[in-house]
DNA sequence: ATGATATTGAAAATGGTTTTCATAACCATA
DNA sequence: TATGGTTATGAAAACCATTTTCAATATCAT
């Protein structure tokens, strides 16, 4: 049976908030922000640990910013990743339309020959809110 | 007018060679090995630099490794980035089938409301040859 | 040639991420 | 509640791709 570290309930906790993809290092800050009072927040070696342990256990989706940083949030169950990325504000909203997109990325997916199939697609543009 | 810095022919004839995307650091090192007895290579800030004006104009097509390095290869006319990655031996194919793909894409850029729509679009398996 | 402008190399700085290592927390069992 | 083995943690250092700095060159128009 799996320990749960201490931590990864904080981190899920924040993560939680809201669907928008945070770095690590935004996660940590908030933690500290948050626990000014109560004790003290984990490192930030820590959080990067529990932020890999929840990827590889399933529970985080992770994308890369632009600059190449790595982003993580909350995974919702049958998520094929998706995602509309608002390139001024940074929200992020489901891809309308995903199953069109399914299908088809499927259909590539059996005409390629490849096995182990994986795919990461990313749409970014600026969003009705921001322009 | 715009100058050519001497370096870019060199840089681009590297990546001419075949259709890999390849990191900064792989087309210092084969311009290293080229130049053994011919003068000096191009240092490696010269190379990023390189590639990077090579992207503003519009030849380089890039893509983010999974571990986060930045890829470079030569533009097709009219690529909508759409590549098949191989995980073991990093052959990129095109995707077959991507006209699909761009038609689904179209519409879901239209249904979003989003502006400025832009995508990357990778797929990742196991090529034939290394399975 | 002359001077204005752009390119280059070498080394240092950046900055996200990972590793190290010693310490502390945890858990099962006796 | 000791005991010992396993895992988590913090702090600092190491990593490493990429950028920046800055002084020295090359390039171009004239």
């Amino acid at each position: 049976m799996a320990r749960t570290p201490r931590n990864d309930a904080l981190i899920l906790e924040v993560l939680g908030r809201n669907r928008r993809f945070r770095s690590c290092q935004e996660v940590h800050i908030v933690l500290v922000r948050r626990s000014s009072g109560q004790g003290k927040p984990p490192s930030l070696s820590t959080v990067y640990r529990a932020l890999h342990r929840l990827v590889r256990e399933g529970l985080l989706d992770t994308i890369r910013s632009p600059d190449g940083e790595l982003l993580y949030r909350l995974c919702r169950t049958s998520d094929r990743h998706h995602h509309l990325m608002c390139r001024l504000c940074g929200r992020v909203e489901d891809v309308p339309q995903a199953e069109e997109l399914s299908a088809a990325l499927d259909r590539i997916g059996g005409a390629s020959g490849f096995g182990g199939l994986d795919y990461t697609f990313e749409l970014s543009g600026v969003c009705p809110r921001c322009s």
